[in-house]
DNA sequence: CCTCATATACTTTTT
DNA sequence: GTATATGAGG
């Protein structure tokens, strides 16, 4: 079993005295030492759940119940794990060489794989795609099955792939009421699709789940040799858990059932990527005689905080209920402001973030580290990026472009991933004319057509046709000379002579891809130059390339080098798991948040999972949390109205305090209140009070004209759907500014197909049509 | 074979 | 408004 171990040598740890546990309260403290049996941990917000769950893993290594190695921990993220790693090892006080099975489900999984590959039909060396690559092949797949890409994009067939993915359905297996609701070549597209794939010796995300889940089924010397080795398991956010990890989990734990869970049903915003709530609802039923703990004493926010966000929580309906409570005091009281625009309501909060750091209005000086702006989608970054750069706030993003995006980064890691796996042809496309050698999209074309033909990689096609004389003088020439390399390099990484590093930049040399840019005129080439090298000095961090790669294509997270104090910027999703001192929330309108796109996909389940967002996103907050909203903001070009937000309706009176003139409700006029005025007019303002005492919210926001957001009915009809008032119905003729006049084709949830009489058939958003007249003979 | 211009969609969230 | 994709022209 010591291939197991993770190259960490086994290590006797006698029970000692265990002083982490004096610090937790009661409820945590149950959790932390029922080691054996299941145990469900529901922790709310900021309970303390990872100080739980990190004593745990110290308590089951403290007390000899388990050594480092022999315990899996499985986490969403990889910002999680990283966490849990370096606060279980602060517990031990002693450096414990890591804990090799504490990772995310992608993570562990793909350790898992590669040492069983063969089972399913890989090699070791299998390359693990990521989205770019995949959306790559599946254009590929729907091109050779002679599929229009501009009417069935390879996005949408990785979406409805990796739907069927996350419920553990191979081709073939997926259910004919689901397969249904999508085109109708879908199924043998995914078939395809996974044939490709196996050529290629590649996996996507969603394959080492899966393909360990077979594994674990189809061997069971294989899962018996694992349920032996993890002697405890445990699992963070086990409400983001879709069926395939479920299934995966539940095999691994079924012998001894020392497993634990924690999570909170509250906080599950996965659903659109197929968590699965009923996972968490159903422990009980899964693991009888579980253990159920709750944590519900939140260390993190005032009680206005709290009570805001448990207030909105508390309008869903499918929850299992907790009730937080602080001794924190009152504190300060949600505030709530409106504004005319995304410019507006981003100058409000530069300001609102200079007046905290300088201490004004009666606040303790806040340094930008302690500040998050966190709204729904990313495209509202943008107005905040803009201001904060312009007054000279530094920021940063949290979950933006990577540096493994970088064009000149991923053409480097083509290159060896080729030297790791010669038949990925997803890299050998990439890079086989950069730099340029001759080698044009006929040549490509041509060595596709072989590769596919024969069902070989492109690698492999490319030798063949070298070898018959194909393609021009030139290019065959530098072909023949790229293959050799190729060889070579693969050769050279399973000799294991040089060090990988050495080995990687001599691959970058003599692929001459350094010169090629050391040549380049671009004025970004020095900073390219420069990425490669940090990209290969980066190497030193790994044990050999195919490491590297793993970690390239499975972390996404950027931890920016710390340094000066920056406030973050990001969305709700990422938040989760984060906390701050001083919480912006912006972009509380109805269609944005919630987000109309998600509930013509999910409806009522949809607007719940939106409201979770909301109480997450409450939740992050401290001591100051601002929800703002705006009366209007520029989207695709074009003006739209805006109503405050529904869950703004949700906040209860004596929990908020109002900034906004009463005006921005009515739509009336605008105040001009100066950035002075308004850091200072923190107290409580009468004018707004009975604003609120009286129409309220729900009322204020009705009022509102409301333009350009299609209203659909959640019970979800379609064939009819509403935009201001008015219905679109099968057949009817609508007009359209740029397409001019067309009749309905087709209605699914917020968008319309139109056929349009002076241009093509469209699929057109709802909120971009108006009705016409019947025309007239 | 590459560059430029035009058209078109696209804005949810991510391992 | 912006990023991407495709096609025409150099």
């Amino acid at each position: 079993m010591n291939d197991l171990s993770g190259g960490l040598g086994a290590r006797a740890i006698a029970a000692r005295e265990a002083p982490y546990l004096d610090i937790l309260n009661t409820a945590q403290r149950e959790a932390v030492e029922a080691l054996e049996g299941p145990v469900l941990m529901l922790a709310g917000a900021g309970t303390g759940k990872t100080r739980a769950l990190t004593t745990r893993v110290a308590h089951l290594i403290n007390t000899g119940h388990a050594r480092p190695n022999e315990i899996l921990a499985v986490t969403f993220t990889n910002k999680a794990a990283r966490e849990m790693k370096s606060r279980v090892g602060g517990l031990l006080g002693t450096v414990v060489e890591g804990m090799p099975w504490l990772g995310t489900f992608h993570g562990t999984s793909a350790r898992i794989l590669r040492r069983h590959a063969e089972l399913v039909g890989l090699q070791p060396n299998f390359t693990i795609l990521d989205t770019d690559d995949q959306l790559r092949l599946l254009k590929q797949v729907l091109q050779a099955n002679d599929v229009d890409t501009k009417r069935f994009p390879a996005r949408h067939l990785a979406g409805i792939i990796d739907r069927w993915k996350n419920r553990a359905w191979d081709p073939g297996k997926v259910p004919e009421a689901e397969a249904a609701k999508y085109d109708d070549r879908a199924g043998k597209l995914y078939a395809d699709y996974q044939r490709r794939l196996r050529t290629l010796n590649a996996a996507d995300f969603g394959d080492l789940l899966l393909h360990v889940l077979r594994i674990l089924k189809e061997h069971g010397d294989v899962l018996a040799r694992y349920q032996r080795w993890f002697r405890y398991i445990l699992v963070d956010e086990y409400q983001d858990t879709n069926v395939a990890q479920y299934l995966w989990l539940r095999l691994l734990a079924s012998s001894h059932r020392n497993v634990c869970c924690v999570g909170d049903d509250d906080q599950s915003i996965y659903g659109w990527r197929g968590a699965e709530v009923g996972n968490i609802l159903r422990f009980e039923v899964d693991f009888p005689g579980a253990r159920v703990v709750r944590l519900e004493r939140n260390y993190r926010s005032t009680q206005h905080i709290l009570s805001a966000a448990s207030a909105i929580i508390s309008n869903n309906l499918h929850r299992l209920g907790k009730t937080l409570w602080t001794d924190a005091g009152d504190g300060e009281k949600v505030r709530l402001i409106g504004h005319f625009g995304s410019d507006d309501e981003a100058a409000w909060v530069g300001d609102e973030i200079v007046a905290f750091q300088d201490g004004l209005g009666g606040r303790d000086g806040i340094s930008p580290d302690d500040v998050a702006v966190l709204v729904r989608t990313t495209f509202q970054m943008r107005a905040f990026e803009d201001r904060f750069l312009k007054i000279g706030l530094p920021y940063r993003v949290i979950g933006g472009p990577r540096f493994y995006e970088r064009m000149e980064v991923r053409d480097a890691i083509a290159y060896l991933r080729l030297a790791v796996s010669p038949e990925d042809s997803l890299a050998f496309e990439r890079i086989v004319n950069i730099p340029r050698r001759g080698v044009g999209s006929k040549s490509v074309r041509f060595m596709f057509e072989v590769a596919r033909e024969k069902d070989i990689s492109l690698r492999e096609a490319a030798r063949r046709l070298v070898d018959d004389g194909a393609f021009t003088a030139p290019a065959r020439r530098a072909l023949r000379v790229l293959l050799g390399y190729i060889d070579q390099w693969h050769a050279q990484t399973r000799e294991g002579a040089d060090p990988h590093v050495i080995l990687a930049a001599r691959i970058l040399d003599e692929s001459g891809y350094t010169h090629h840019w050391q040549q380049s005129k671009e004025l970004e080439a020095p900073g390219r130059l420069e990425n490669l090298k940090e990209l290969v000095k980066s190497l030193e961090q790994f044990e050999n390339l195919q490491g590297f790669l793993d970690h390239v294509a499975l972390v996404t997270d950027n931890e920016q080098e710390t340094g000066e104090p920056r406030v973050s910027l990001m969305t709700l999703h990422a938040a989760k798991g984060l906390e701050f001192p001083v919480v912006f929330l912006p972009g509380w309108e109805d269609g944005l948040f919630p987000l109309q796109r998600s509930l013509d996909e999910g409806g009522l389940a949809a607007l719940e999972e939106e409201r979770r967002l909301g109480y997450v996103g409450i939740t992050r907050a401290e001591r100051h949390c601002f929800v703002s909203f705006t009366t209007g903001r520029f989207v695709n070009g074009e003006w739209r109205r805006g109503v405050p937000s529904r869950f703004i309706d949700e906040l209860p009176e004596d929990d908020v305090e109002i900034l906004s003139d009463p005006g921005l409700y009515g739509g009336g006029y605008a105040p001009t209140r100066s950035s002075a005025d308004r850091s200072s007019g923190l107290g409580p303002d009468s004018s707004t009070h009975s604003q609120i005492d009286t129409p309220g919210w729900r009322r204020a926001s009705e009022r509102l004209p409301v333009s350009g957001r299609p209203r659909v009915d959640t019970s979800v009809s379609t064939r009819v759907v509403v935009v201001d008032g008015s219905a679109y119905k099968v057949g009817e003729r609508v007009f359209h500014q740029k397409f001019g006049y067309g009749q309905v084709l087709v209605i699914e949830g917020g968008n319309i197909r139109v056929a349009f009489e002076k241009s093509s058939e469209k699929t057109i958003r709802a909120d971009y049509l108006e009705s016409a007249p019947p025309a007239r003979p």
